[in-house]
DNA sequence: AGTATATATCAATATATCTTGATATATAGT
DNA sequence: ACTATATATCAAGATATATTGATATATACT
């Protein structure tokens, strides 16, 4: 239940559906790529994966100074129906600009 | 987008989790037995259920002074799977009480 | 060790949502 | 017409969530 009200409340706010579908299209972004690409300050990103990690959409890699997040895999059947309505909904999602100086990038 | 975050917040909130099964378990209640059921005033469970309406989960069928709330239909697939999802999930759903004056129930 | 960069967390404020009690509306029975 | 019952709506206060700016932590480079 807990779970449940988590991983809802975390596709409950616009930031984070464009968050999401930005790192469905992208594979694997670190926090500045967001940052950037959002134009939002770094606190506000931070704090947006992190429920989005917390609710089991988001996993991180951290290489380096970097944190890398990409979609959590295997992800169950809820969350990947979600993703899939998510991704079809008129969101305007920016696309990524390579900013960041990381060396880990592939 | 905007009725995808209806939806949403629609079930971001366990007294309407509670309310969605306590429906799909009966097919169809008027208000007062959610009211009887729940112990809750009336006010909120009339709140809560123009919410699920809305987020096009519930449908509405007055006859006399009644209003008949039960589960849209046809439901989307992904309304479906959330309401699957709810099903299962670990909620305290009160019985129905046949405390009402109706005299359309079935 | 000292500096710079990337990310996370915290505290304060702003905004949205929930609950309650009061009131409005609508139907039915007398 | 009057009263009772069922439901909906509104306004006020309570609670939760989002945003911002400041600070903390951790890694890398010199």
């Amino acid at each position: 239940m807990e779970i449940f009200l988590k991983t809802i409340g975390s596709i409950n706010d616009e930031t984070r559906l464009k968050i999401l579908n930005f790192i469905n299209n992208n594979d694997e972004v670190c926090v500045c790529d967001i940052e950037n690409a959002f134009g939002m300050i770094q606190s506000r990103i931070s704090r947006h994966l992190k429920i989005l990690k917390e609710a089991g959409f988001l996993k991180v890699d951290r290489r380096g100074r970097w944190a890398y997040y990409s979609v959590r895999t295997p992800l169950d059947l809820f969350r990947q129906s979600i993703l899939e309505e998510i991704k079809h909904l008129d969101l305007v999602v920016p696309k990524l600009k390579k900013g960041c100086h990381d060396v880990y990038k592939n």
